[in-house]
RNA sequence: CGGGGCGUAGCGCAGCCUGGUAGCGCGCCUGCUUCGGGAGCAGGAGGUCGGAGGUUCAAAUCCUCUCGCCCCGACCA
């Protein structure tokens, strides 16, 4: 492509809006362009990349086996009932009805749709195993859209699914799915880890996160040095050892003022591990007390699975001072009436607990479990830190962040039961379909690629991702020059690069900003200082080393080191 | 949805407090000179000051409502 022809409109400054680098450099590069919160147009730029990185993903499924169907963004009511989703996925829906009042939803994911497809046609053992995926936009409506492209309420997601005969089966899916999932970041050039997730809404039994590291991502990660281990701090367990302790005899003490915790503490020089955090949420409908060591956070995530809860939330100021018949600050589970209470493992049995009286301005000291208040369910609760013991071999775990570009699901018979797809086996039996689900955000996964690949100039591309693989750059736009650069266009081109040829009439300087901007792996500079030896300046834009080659020579070199680039990291 | 902030030229911003001529930098157009890391000079185009109401002789500026956007939290690829 040449420039002049191009629609390249790159920027000096970054619109106020973007916050994070990859936000920037691809609004300054003219790769995106907002048209509403979280809605973004792909420029010709942008689009390049996207389109390289959804061939690398065809690539590689259809390698593991996998084919590309393409399912409809527009989804009836009535399929989203049977699941039970049209309820349980909430606002993040958008729904919209047709002429006849009928009501119909934009895909934000296509479990119904597909499920749905294989109960119609899938009959026999002899269909299975099945894996179809499809590369399409889907619509969810964020609460909060944020860092362009990295959190839309429109975007390009590939999403897979794995129809089994059974576990064994299922398993097997899944592991050939991580697999090809490792196989495709790697060839995107990222440095990721897979880690153990919580399932979430989607449900299921078994899931990881293709995590890319970055200061930037929206996701915590517990990573152990020692043995590799990572997971999502949503889900990395936590097993907490309160210290022994007598404990003593249940008393009720006038505590004005203190409320928080370090409050609490301070008030009765105990350190904060032996207060106890008693919130009260509100789990689908019903009142809930959480109780966890004081010098800890509560885990919604594992509250939520504890409880078995679809949807919980904090309760509010006017509901924890109905339940605690006092000011907030002083829940506690002593007679606590009406409220199902679950602890953390780390009360279990324990005493000596500073815990809130349910009455303004008292606590209580000395409280034991078991014996001052009962907890219906005990369960792992808290949210890992930093230095917590790793689940696998006890060492101190570490904290990460990383942004999620990949999830992989065992989902197992939830969508295969509600939406009855069966098959028979040998003997003619009918047994359920066991399902995985396997998805990859196309649009984060570029993003991704930027917040690890970039400097002050801009973006470094990993070269199988890069819109263009060299940019070619005559310093002078004469006759004589321009020739030349004809000449490594077309037999650049014909040996298959994709290449670009800066030919307008602009001063150097902007042309060598513009390519580090947009993150050309390669330049080739045509000018002066190397044509008076009759060479070429090859310029790498990640190493900033430049090499002069011979003008008959640049195109097979060229061609050789992008070529080696590309098998290599792949 | 709760908390914080912002809407003035394509982009980045000033002006608003204390009402009275709409400004700066970049970009864009024309010309000349330049030409190896975002050139210089000269000339020029471009704005219902997010929208609606109100106060006032007079509103970008004060008041009310509204729409949009961004940041912090719960959701997720």
């Amino acid at each position: 492509m040449r420039f002049s022809r191009g629609f390249f409109p790159t920027l000096k400054e970054a619109p106020a809006e973007a916050e994070v680098v990859s936000h920037k450099l691809m609004v300054r590069s003219g790769m995106i362009r907002r048209l509403a919160a979280g809605v973004y147009t792909l420029l010709p730029l942008g689009l390049r990349v996207q389109r390289k990185v959804e061939q690398i993903l065809r690539e590689e499924l259809n390698r593991s086996g996998a084919q590309e169907v393409f399912l409809p963004t527009l989804n009836p009511a009535e399929l989203w009932r049977k699941t039970g989703r049209w309820e349980i996925y909430g606002k993040e829906l958008i729904r919209l009805k047709d002429r006849h009042e009928r009501e119909f939803c934009l895909g934000p994911t296509h479990e119904e749709v597909i499920t749905d497809l294989v109960a119609r046609e899938v009959r026999s053992y002899r269909d299975l195993p099945l894996n179809l995926y499809q590369i399409q936009t889907k619509f969810r409506d964020e609460i909060r859209p944020r860092f362009g492209v990295m959190r839309g309420r429109e975007f390009t997601m590939k999403d897979g699914y794995s129809f089994d005969r059974d576990e064994t089966g299922a398993e097997q899916s899944y592991e050939e799915m991580v697999q090809a999932y490792t196989r495709i970041f790697r060839r995107c050039g990222l440095k990721f880890s897979a880690v153990e997730a919580d399932s979430g809404a989607i449900g299921g039994s078994f899931s990881h996160e293709f995590m890319v590291m970055a200061d930037t991502g929206e996701e915590a990660i517990t990573v152990c040095n020692s043995c590799g281990y990572a997971a999502n701090v949503e889900k990395s367990p936590v097993s907490l050892k309160l210290p022994e302790n007598e404990g003593g005899e249940l008393e009720k003490v006038h505590t004005p003022g203190a409320h928080s915790i370090e409050e609490v503490s301070e008030f009765f020089s105990l350190p904060p591990y032996r207060m106890v955090k008693t919130l009260l949420y509100i789990a689908d409908g019903e009142p809930v007390a959480a109780m966890i060591p004081g010098h800890r956070e509560l885990n919604e995530t594992k509250l939520k699975n504890t409880l078995d809860a679809v949807d919980i939330e904090l309760a509010d100021a006017e509901t924890v001072e109905q339940l605690t018949n006092s000011e907030v600050g002083f829940a506690g589970p002593v007679g606590l009436l009406g409220v199902q209470i679950v602890a953390d493992t780390s009360i279990e049995n324990c005493g000596g607990l500073v815990v809130g009286a349910n009455q303004t301005d008292y606590h209580y000291t000395g409280a034991r479990e078991g014996c001052d208040f009962t907890v219906s369910k005990f369960a792992d609760l808290t949210v890992a830190q930093e230095g917590d013991a790793c689940p696998g071999c006890e060492a101190g775990l570490s904290i990460k962040r990383g942004i999620e570009v990949g999830h992989v699901f065992k989902l197992g018979c939830k969508y295969s039961e509600s939406l009855d797809a069966t098959y028979q086996d040998e003997s003619g039996e009918t047994h359920t379909i066991v399902m995985g689900c396997y998805g990859i955000g196309v649009g984060r996964t570029v993003a991704a690629a930027i917040e690890q690949n970039h400097d002050e100039d801009g973006i470094i591309w990993p070269t199988p991702i890069a819109p263009y693989h060299v940019d070619i750059i005559p310093v002078r736009v004469d006759d004589e020059t321009m020739e030349i650069c004809d000449g490594l266009y077309n037999s650049l081109e014909s040996a298959g690069l994709d290449v670009a040829l800066d030919d307008r009439d602009e001063r150097p300087g902007v042309k060598f900003k513009d390519a580090d901007l947009i993150g050309f792996p390669y330049k080739a500079v045509v000018g002066p200082r190397g044509l008076k030896e009759g060479k070429i300046e090859l310029k790498s834009r990640k190493t900033g080393e430049t090499l002069l080659v011979a003008i008959n020579e640049a195109a097979s070199f060229l061609n050789n080191l992008v070529t080696e680039e590309m098998e290599s990291i792949g």
